[in-house]
DNA sequence: ACAAAATTTGACCCTGGAGTCAATAGATGA
DNA sequence: TCATCTATTGACTCCAGGGTCAAATTTTGT
């Protein structure tokens, strides 16, 4: 009757931490891989359409142990977009600090980063992240905090180029949004193909947004 | 304990038509509401969070009186997307034909056109239409061949336009792609504004869409 | 080796929602 | 007005899936 059901009971936690350092990193590693499972299963088939047994059918377990580390499943759904969304954002954040030179070439590093990462290593949680009503409306104000974060991102650089007489928009909102709605869907695109061909449509797609701000396609 | 249930019973209704013409039209009118309703509803908050109790309410009916017309809740998402669908397919192949002048021309009437339809009378079904896995699985290959037709209407103009050297593109089919997902989600961006705001959003749009053809804005 | 803590199980409850159907109400035409 | 066809109802079945929990199993620290 001990244990420390759903989790994270966050100020405890913190307090006093129950079990030793090694637990907590077990249980810590035990979490993402309930969260990625899930943010795969989530993201490609959607919300309603996954059932928790899924997920735990995945994880070769049982519902009532992913009861034990979230006390929903909207909480768990909400869990994978935090974790994996605030990961890439941070990704994203770095490659910005780190770039030097053009403002044309942080944009395309960016976009091309953002579409790998979407279409190789989470083909599925991207479309959740930023699919608005994709996810369980409940939970709708953390995921857009989130999303802010991330629009951040791309916001400073293109406003930076348009500053810099570098990029042409209409308006900077509708185009970060064409290119999110774009980057959304990319893994649906690029989900059947592997090796160089994916590589391929990655960088078409880059050069192709790249227009939306003016910057005529690379040849190559 | 006649009647006839499921409304299409296709093959013989084209035979011996059942009742008289004005009953037939009759029941096509009703078909159509709940048609729209359904769409309208599916669109908004997608196809597992709607209830057939749901569509019925807003319709003033029970449920029971949706199965008279049709034999599946994914029949009538299907339906729902198919007429819509066509309708505005349809709406556009017109408009292309009409239309004289360049190619960029035609191809900002289009999107301006299909925008505004979206965003106006469909605000929900068209995701339904342009985003994959939205609906049904089931049912992907009856609409698969109605978006192909969509396609066809703005690939051709892309391609003509690049042929006549007016626009520059990486390549169609991704070109196309970025402009589906856009305006799939205009309805989201727009669903708030109203008059004046709601039409420059969609020249916004249209414009920032047109440099994926690699047309500069127009200023105005 | 053993007790306490951490984790997992599987059987269980309960609700929402798809789908059915006999009975009823409403149209329509003779 | 009556008989027939059309349309609608509402009560019903059935089940997938969210959520609970006491008991069993595994891990951990001593």
């Amino acid at each position: 009757m001990t244990g420390y059901p759903h989790g994270m009971a966050r100020q405890e936690l913190t307090e006093r931490a129950p079990g030793t350092e090694r637990i907590q990193r077990k249980r810590g590693k035990r979490v993402k891989e309930i969260v990625e499972t899930a943010a795969e299963l989530f993201g490609e088939h959607g919300y309603d359409a996954v059932s928790l047994d899924d997920v735990a059918e995945r994880l070769d377990v049982t519902k009532g142990s992913l009861y034990y580390y979230f006390p929903s499943k909207e909480e768990l759904a909400t869990a994978a977009i935090e974790t994996l969304g605030d990961e890439w954002t941070a990704r994203l954040e770095r490659l910005a600090e780190q770039h030097e030179g053009g403002h044309a070439g942080l944009l395309r590093t960016l976009l091309h980063e953002h579409i790998t990462i979407a279409v190789r290593d989470y083909p599925a949680a991207l479309r959740l992240f930023l699919v608005p009503r994709a996810w369980p409306t409940a939970q709708a104000d953390r995921i857009k905090e989130l999303r802010g974060r991330h629009d951040a991102v791309f916001r400073r650089v293109i406003e930076a180029g348009v500053d810099a007489g570098e990029f042409t928009v209409t308006g900077v909102d509708t185009t970060l949004q064409c290119m999110h709605a774009a980057m959304a869907q990319s893994p649906l695109w690029c989900a059947r193909l592997r090796g160089k061909a994916r590589g391929n449509a990655i960088s078409e797609l880059t050069e192709t947004l790249m227009m939306l701000v003016g910057q005529p396609p690379r040849t190559g």
